[in-house]
DNA sequence: CGGAAGCCTTGACCCAGATCAAAACGCTCG
DNA sequence: CGAGCGTTTTGATCTGGGTCAAGGCTTCCG
């Protein structure tokens, strides 16, 4: 896990890893100057908070690298994942004061972040911004209907394989590995973190995670390697329309 | 239900009962002349459906008077709202060609449409429209990402008293009463929509909602009419921070 | 007026997943 | 190497909410 010193900082925009996703993915050469005087990097190790609801927030930015958790808590502790942060996405609410979750690092983290105050004045003046940011929202919108679907009817065993089938699709097209073949890749997620994203026990995630491979539909090396031999075996046990779905 | 022969048309946006929470709000007197030109109202009875879930769909619209649902189905069944459409919420999405969700009109219900085309392209043009979508692009995350903790976390009595507040509020809000007496309102959800939305069994709803009324934290007139004595109490039972957190 | 169709409530029973408890599996570090 | 700690697995038991089954209450309509 610790391959660079602090993971890669890009010198440049333009050698950006999330250059062509995040929310400065229309900006042209002049924008980007501009979001550059405004912005800073920020790295967090493994573990750490970036930030507490509730606190004031100053900045708002993008995951570069690593992976972080959206999540809201009860009073007595219950918590619910309400994100999962990658590469690219968008952290923070442009005219909001405070943070509404909690944020923390799953893994080593780089964050590109704006100053909030100026950003929010750049983005009145840069429709790109607002145009990407504004499409950016509608797909997380998306997704947290997708997943209200998944917390609020699937079972147990469902459950678990909506998750692995998420993070598969997410891995696959980021290695763009060609369909067909077994995918494989590492959970970014302890048994705890998965069992708050989606409602349930780690004690559950555990028991079903340990039914999947014993009914072949995943393979695990360790705890985390996994490896899926046949991706629609998969949906077919996340519930979902096996039609493949696949949004362009 | 029908105290109008197709409930109030506005005449004019002027006199429009959502001007300023639309997705018009921000706009000019000659936007609004841009829009006018391409909008049209369509009028829905109560269970009628007004788009099926992947159907194509050439419009995009304001929820002008009623109330609609936003469902998932899956192949089996097994529904789950994912959004109350109030009035001046928005309906569909920018730069898609067919619905993801079936919307429903839950009560008689009329909608100002926009024809996609056009209004994606004066989008372009306007940057007021998008701030606007914007804004309330993040605050239906919000409030998905809140459901997500209600599902996922609550009990059914929780979730049951979670609802109740919410539409609680929201018609309070609306008739701009006075904080401190009692409440009062009509469900706008039959017991089954309602378990549609917290991922509970209509049996399960009835029984909690009879639970709160035998404890005295809500009394009922009929099935549908409700009276709350105490929001604190009831919020106490949604499981919320009872600090009224009154966001502006 | 009687019947039928929608809603809603209530009861009896059951099971998926929570809870409680223990042990196994890596690790890092002295 | 062994101690200690965080993570994960597995077992035993309990329970909240699901399921199945009967009515009850309204409203509509012939």
């Amino acid at each position: 896990m610790l391959e660079n010193e602090t993971a890669a900082i890009p010198k440049d925009c333009a050698e950006c890893p999330i250059r062509h996703r995040a929310v400065c993915a229309r900006c042209e050469a002049d924008e980007l100057e501009q979001l550059d005087d405004i912005k800073y990097y920020r790295s967090f190790e493994a573990g750490q908070t970036v930030i507490w609801a509730g606190d004031k927030m100053d900045f708002v930015g993008s995951v570069v690298s690593g992976i972080a958790t959206l999540t809201q808590t009860m009073e007595d502790g219950r918590t619910q994942m309400v994100g999962l942060l990658l590469p690219s996405d968008f952290v923070g609410r442009p005219g909001r004061e405070t943070a509404a979750y909690d944020v923390v690092a799953t893994s080593d983290l780089v964050m590109c972040c704006f100053r909030k105050k100026p950003f929010e004045e750049l983005m009145a003046v840069t429709p790109h911004i607002g145009q990407r940011l504004l499409e950016m929202t509608l797909d997380e919108l998306d997704a947290a209907r997708e997943w209200m679907l998944v917390l609020g009817r699937k079972t147990a065993r469902e459950k678990i394989a909506s998750l692995l089938s998420i993070i598969a699709r997410r891995d696959a097209t980021l290695k763009l590995a060609g369909a067909g073949g077994p995918m494989v890749f590492d959970l970014p997620l302890t048994r705890e973190a998965m069992a708050d994203y989606l409602g349930l026990t780690l004690e559950t995630v555990s028991r079903q995670i340990s039914a999947l491979k014993r009914d072949g539909v995943i393979a695990l090396e360790g705890k985390r390697h996994v490896t899926i031999p046949d991706f629609d075996r998969l949906l077919d046990e996340a519930g979902d329309d096996s039609d493949g779905g696949m949004l362009a």
